[in-house]
DNA sequence: GTGAAAGCGCTAACAC
DNA sequence: GTGTTAGCGCTTTCAC
């Protein structure tokens, strides 16, 4: 049957506790008692049983990770990253999707708050911050990933593009691009928020004609990325600028299948959430805004451990920035 | 601080028994007296402790996956399809990533099969089944998953591109192509000799030159594919055959980056893992063979919750297949 | 139809 | 430097 602690006691002669502490290294124990203990482990092979531990300690070592879109390369490398710092401290993950279902993203979290992890990492699809609030138990370490709102009551790990986007409006203002396109993701998402207030002011900034129409939205999925390029294109843009990456890389095949090039055709801004060089032929004839994504996850997986081992840390909010690649040139 | 059974029972003037009978269905309780403890639950706020839930049971309610590469769309869509089907039992999934490194899965295994998870989906990237086989406890529930080993200890899930391989390099030949490269992922991976196995099969058959200097390997990663590209354009290829989702929509967007075009200057054959409609513009000049991912996902998802639920249900090794498009049919 | 109470395996306060 | 033991919150056997 199953190996306990107190099997180990008894083999090695020694208390559980001294068992306990000898495995934690919770206090002192001799050198010999030490190694009479190791050995009875070994030769009955017991590994102490994670629940127990857990139930005891009130720690799982274990934090959420609540995402819209596991299947999206921008998630999977956060995710990523955040993995690969919490394991580093012993911690594991479970993975919730929603979808971008904000049903699901309820569930989700009345499920893993219930003393199933330590924390949480939050990539949230609501759009109402009380709805959000109201499902997190007071106390509850919580970081917001990507998606922020207003409130600074939970500490966030955000890319802000308002800058990346406003200067591509601009440049393309400057050759002479009067019909500049937008394809957002979400209307509902801060993000989509914020890059589609960055277009607007540069638009406005620069002169260029503020037509509503030229602003259509996505659903931040892939298959909705054609149809709006469709609407753009029947607009008679000059310039396309699309604020989600997914949607970006679908939009370029799309454009391409065509026989539309981009650059000579049609101008082109598009977020590209992955590594750079794997792709950069697939980018080549486009502007590109890159988001720091490794670094938003490695932050996230942070940021969290210190929310659980510290839940009285100052609650942070950390933007990154994004870097604008003009088409043709290496550096920002 | 925390509520706990008791309260309710007190404040519902019943027994813990009973508050627990109420919550679980699992013994008779009056109308009254449900109503009673339901009343007790909501006015106290009470959620059952997970941990001590599953400490008492023995039973986690989670499925650990162990991955080579989450930020693979690949394995971003197994996973989602296999949450999909476990969250809907109510279980939750804990992602490990490897990062195809047989020393990271080492330690991952050890962490997860101690009391972490109830069972493990494994899409392994050993080399060897004698290293995975010892780090796994007798009796423990296991689905291996895409990736296999000869032996039928474990149950598996995965799809053979036997059949879409061979087709290929066989529709190849027909148009008269002869030095057909192909670009497989790591060599040590199951699918990998497979697919290799198949080529070489086909082009045995199809009267091809068999020359070694035509098979090159990557590491299943999106860098490795430029290099292997670069290798067989070297040696005088006539057609190309990438055998792995994310180095073949690499390879494609590196051709187009040369201004090779697919088709016309190079004939291609490359595995699609996604989603096909969004990407179909991307892919419309290549022949494509396409995994049934969802599906390779939603039945490790079903697997390995029947073994969890009865661990001596026969063994089962389920092999989908993948479907062969060429260029410019809709069907296989 | 319901209650009393044992105990899952571990940690940690207290005792020596 | 090590042992004794209470008890974490829950499920479940036995009893009535």
């Amino acid at each position: 049957m199953k190996v306990t602690i107190s099997d180990v006691a008894r083999l090695a002669g020694v208390s559980t506790a001294t068992v306990s502490h000898t495995i934690n290294s919770t206090r002192y124990v001799s050198e010999d008692t030490k190694e009479k203990v190791y050995q009875a482990i070994r030769q009955l092979g017991y590994t102490p049983d994670a629940s127990a531990r857990s139930f005891r300690t009130g720690k799982k070592k274990t934090i959420g990770f609540i995402v819209p879109d596991i299947s999206n390369k921008f998630f999977g490398t956060i995710i990523e990253s955040a993995e690969n710092t919490l394991s580093a401290e012993g911690y594991h993950l479970i993975i919730a999707n929603t979808k971008e279902n904000m049903d699901r993203e309820e569930t989700n979290l009345r499920l893993l708050t219930a003393g199933l992890v330590d924390g949480l990492l939050i990539a949230s699809t609501m759009d109402d911050f009380g709805r959000l609030d109201s499902l997190i138990p007071a106390g509850f370490p919580v970081v917001l990933v990507d998606r922020t709102f207003g409130s600074q009551k939970y500490a966030s790990v955000s890319v802000s593009n308002f800058q990346s986007i406003y200067r591509s409006v601009c440049r393309l203002a400057g050759q002479g691009k009067r019909r500049v396109g937008v394809i957002g993701g979400l209307p509902r998402l801060s993000t989509t928020l914020e890059r589609i207030a960055a277009y607007r002011a540069a638009v406005a900034d620069c002169g260029l004609p503020q037509d509503e129409d030229l602003i259509v939205y996505g659903d931040s999925m892939e298959d909705s990325a054609p149809p709006c390029l469709d609407r753009l294109l029947d607009r008679g843009c000059d310039a396309i600028l699309v604020c989600q990456g997914l949607m970006a890389s679908v939009t370029i095949a799309y454009l391409r299948g065509k026989g539309i090039q981009p650059r000579q055709d049609l101008e082109l801004v598009s977020f590209v959430d992955y590594d750079t060089r794997a792709y950069e032929f697939y980018y080549n004839q486009v502007d590109r805004i890159v988001q720091p994504v490794e670094e938003l996850g490695n932050i996230a997986g942070e940021q969290i451990l210190l929310r659980v081992e510290q839940p009285d840390a100052p609650v942070v909010d950390r933007v990154l920035t994004s870097v604008y690649y003009p088409c043709g040139k290496g550096g920002a």
